[in-house]
DNA sequence: CCGCGCAACATTAACGTTAACGTCCTACTG
DNA sequence: CAGTAGGACGTTAACGTTAATGTTGCGCGG
């Protein structure tokens, strides 16, 4: 690891007795520069291994071609779906990505805010944690185009682009249904996130449609902490102790809508143990469509989430929004999930 | 979004008729100011809520205080585990993190190294494609802190950080032959990869210590076509045909060492469906210890790998080797996977 | 043969910050 | 009371790049 001071355009204009700024403008590929000499210069960056100081270039171009991205969980595949989705259409429009994560945490939130801002990204994706607004107000009031995703903060004013999960909920709910469930029971995390209320708000639309019931303790919460294992994505292992709560109760639900696939395996466990068949005695649905989803015994109904749609569409938000070419699309873009028809809910 | 142009230290320095530097030193706690002056500088800089350019502050600083992260495929839970391990701890000692994924192609590997070349990043954790060494050594020979990390590339001599495969492929494949194995096969993933080579080491030891013989056929390899589906984790499916492929022989094995915990589901499919009982008609032992491992039925016996180890020693090798402290580390680092025995070996 | 235009380069300034060095004034020492 | 130390601030330069503006010299038309 030689510490080889990197080379600059400086040094190379003097070893080619030029100026700098002939030096950049022929390797920029800019005119009124002759054509042997660029070919000189390029031949002697070349030699000396020349690489631009981006640090010094965005400071001039007021732009560090750079993106901000803000994610609350790595370890959630929805997330580091995102993530992946992200990074590489970026990249392909010649910016690099910046990663915070902000685990659940306002305070980490904050901090992360900061550090885009400190960074001067061209334009800034966020997960919100959805506790507070302040954190990602600046970026807006600053002018670093931001777009959330996954969950919005209306208040904000900023683009959106999310599932739709209040459809999501009420397919998985008239899924159920339209196989036979009469008692459904939700499993959902314990967070005040809006996208967990839109799925109940979805599930309860469905219920309501065919006019089934929704009884006290319809809606079970799972306790998550999240904070405390962050890396973590949710244990199914919670979710398990909920369900077998239920299992205690006389009347048993005859469906099981799961906020998301973990949460599912945990009430396949509790269901086993109880002696419980999935989907005969029990149906089971799950949210995110998790690769291992359609291998578990049953295979899961789940809802897949459109990731790499959301993504995709989120950088091309910012894309357009820097380029200033004026946005034909919705301030606020709701992608339909899909509902994944599998075994567990295909009664025999 | 209102365009409101950012301030700076100078206009700072306008409104409170002072220079420039001493509002600089003022705002970043350097002595020299008085008492008097600092807090109306700080009063100054809250009211129209300045933020540091950290572009002017590392170019003139030579450091960006940004590592950079080289990671193969996010939606692999133990990179995702390492990205929030990573990132978190980078950023508890102030630095930021530029993600950039690789896709197990080395034409994007050339584009990542190059990127965090421009961008000056103070240091650099990578997880190499290792289907060549020329994207990384440039890092290296122009003064960039790297540590290597999961996979190594010895003729580049930096850092690396990784788990002990061999000792995993050893741990797993005499746990299953103490619990009673004589005839194992392995399920590994079809890439030129050094993790893969040693897990296989450590296999054939096991199996020559407890002098069990290793027939042609031991080894099996799953088609994963990575680059067609970067944004996806390893799919079950190819492990499940390899499987039933495996199950038309005469023999069958006792035991089946898994790559991975994906593969170990797609053989539980295989399995369940040619009516063979795990553990009792075969054992399965898997790798990763996926969030979903645990919860199987039956729960699957794997090997944990230390992502968080991996990550924070990562991170900290940097960090010492930035602040030129003498590193008292060995130059490669192998960490001791653990084996989390569960029902997938317990014979009852 | 003069002057104009243009190609090919050089010079200068600027981006926002930090570091090294100057300058002033006050207060203390002998 | 002269000398000086040091606190409090200003000035200058630098980081590496790009953009705006100068400066040559040469060819060409009138």
């Amino acid at each position: 690891m030689a510490g080889a001071r990197r080379h600059t355009l400086r040094d190379i204009a003097a070893t080619l007795n030029l100026s700098v700024n002939t030096v950049s403008r022929a390797l920029s590929g800019k005119d009124g520069i002759g054509e042997e000499t660029r070919a000189r210069v390029r031949a002697e960056a070349e030699r000396v291994g020349y690489v631009p100081n981006s640090m010094a270039r965005s400071l001039v171009l007021g732009s560090a071609m750079t993106f901000g991205l803000a994610i609350t969980n790595p370890s959630n595949p929805f997330y580091a779906q995102l993530i992946s989705t992200i990074e590489t259409r970026a990249r392909s429009h010649g910016y690099s990505l910046l990663l915070t994560v902000t685990e659940e945490s306002e305070e980490h939130e904050m901090r992360a805010a900061e550090s885009l801002l400190r960074s001067s990204v061209s334009g800034s994706i966020v997960v919100p944690v959805q506790s507070g607004t302040e954190a990602w107000r600046r970026l807006g009031s600053v002018g670093v185009p931001t777009v959330l995703i996954n969950r919005d903060l209306p208040d904000l004013g900023y683009r959106f682009v999310g599932t739709d999960n209040e459809l999501g909920g009420y397919r998985a709910t008239s899924h159920a249904i339209e196989r036979g469930a009469r008692s459904i029971v939700v499993l959902e995390e314990d967070l005040p996130i809006t996208t967990i209320d839109h799925r109940i708000a979805g599930f309860r639309r469905a219920m309501a449609e065919a006019g089934l019931p929704v009884p006290r303790g319809s809606i079970m919460r799972v306790p998550t902490r999240r904070h405390e294992q962050a890396a973590l994505p949710w244990q199914p292992q919670q979710a398990y102790q909920v369900a077998r709560r239920m299992l205690r109760r006389t009347r048993l639900p005859d469906a099981v809508v799961a906020g998301n696939d973990y949460f599912a395996l945990g009430l396949y466990r509790a269901l086993e143990e109880h002696g419980l068949k999935v989907p005969d005695d029990m149906m089971v649905i799950g949210f995110g469509d998790h690769p291992f989803s359609a291998f578990l015994s049953p295979p899961l109904t789940t809802v897949r989430l459109p990731a790499e749609e959301i993504g995709t569409i989120a950088v091309d938000l910012l894309l357009e929004e820097i380029s200033g070419t004026p946005i034909a699309r919705p301030l606020k873009q709701l992608i339909a999930p899909t509902l994944v028809e599998r075994g567990s809910t295909q009664r025999s």
